[in-house]
DNA sequence: GTCTTTAACTAATAAGCGTTAGTTTTGCAT
DNA sequence: ATGCAAAACTAACGCTTATTAGTTAAAGAC
């Protein structure tokens, strides 16, 4: 019937990523068809198999793109001759801004990831456990430079990504709030508290 | 063949809820098959219906359980004569002890909840909203009194929330650490933050 | 030991899933 | 206009799903 629009230097595998995205937040990837995708899309389902190999790939290539994303910024800033805190704000910030930007993928990459099939599951795992022990290793220069108190590092860090990567809520407030505002507060909750 | 065995003072059907509740959190709720549930409870799937009533119900027992707990602790909690840093130190402490006495029951509550039937699902949220806005509040009073500095306090309680609901991670560390001293270290950050 | 209830079983249904095969339409290049 | 490639279509396959019906086995009461 109609046909699945790409602007220029957009392929059409990158459109339906973008919508698999969107889905696949909504409903959860078990709970989302291929022919809800396709419907979404103006199209029949087997129609999509002209552009993308699997539903599966769907997920990997969403997952992946984000990981990479985390990846590359997290290798810029541990060599960065900054501040452990400024470090630390610096990946908080980042955090943020991509789940502003992407939302959608950066949801399904914090949810989703369990239904990866191996090895990619592996992989992403591996991604996330490299991320994480960069950042630990940041805060423990920070304790170590008496820039920050004593304290458990592992699970400093994991309070803060688990803190910013349930940012879902947050969405609803883009326009209502300031989107550097809301970076401000989470980044000064994040490092100083909220105690006066 | 076998029997499904349930201790005195529970019932069958609260032994399935606790299964359920494991294979939910591994494989989330869509991908839980019942026939699987069923193996690991030694036993045909059918013969799950002599004790439940749907595979939908079994979340629903699991969500409602999990939110009840939280909104009858904050209501105990609002109408205390505490200071505002004092009544959040508790409802994270809360977060953190149920997360660990139940870990199953309440990771199914944080994420598989979307996947709950109209109207279950919208009355789960209600009760959701009820309490971020129960600690609102509380965040609100504690900024008024000068206990807690200048901030979105919407914002505050869902960076809160999002750090203490993301827990799944701190499972791996029971043993590890001393439980308290993980309470400690994560009221300690969220409080006081992390820089000296 | 018989009766009754509880809870297991087997067999089957209807629906939905991702995906493939084979065919037709569309749209661009010549 | 003609030909070719891209991308749509329809039909169908094989599988898994939650759940129901009907039946058999087990367990407790008297």
């Amino acid at each position: 019937m109609s046909k699945i629009k790409a602007a220029r230097n957009t392929t059409k595998n990158a459109v339906i990523c973008k919508n698999a995205a969107g889905l696949f937040r909504k409903k959860g990837f078990r709970a989302a068809s291929m022919r809800e995708l396709a419907e979404q899309l103006g199209v029949e389902a087997p129609s999509l198999y002209n552009h993308i190999g699997s539903k599966s790939e769907l997920l990997q290539n969403i997952c992946f793109n984000i990981a990479d994303d985390f990846t590359r910024h997290i290798e810029t800033v541990e060599v960065s001759s900054h501040t452990a805190a400024k470090k630390i704000e610096q990946l908080i910030r980042f955090h943020i801004k991509l789940m502003l930007r992407s939302f959608d993928e950066v949801y399904v990459s914090n949810h989703e990831w369990k239904h990866l099939e191996e090895p990619h599951l592996a992989n992403f795992l591996n991604q996330r456990k490299a991320y994480e022990s960069k950042m630990v290793q940041i805060v423990k220069d920070g304790i170590n430079n008496k820039e920050f108190k004593k304290m458990h590092p592992q699970v400093t860090v994991l309070t803060i990504l688990s803190a910013v990567r349930g940012l879902e809520f947050w969405q609803k407030y883009k326009e209502q709030i300031n989107t550097k505002a809301l970076e401000n507060n989470i980044v000064q909750h994040l490092l100083n508290g909220i105690t006066k």
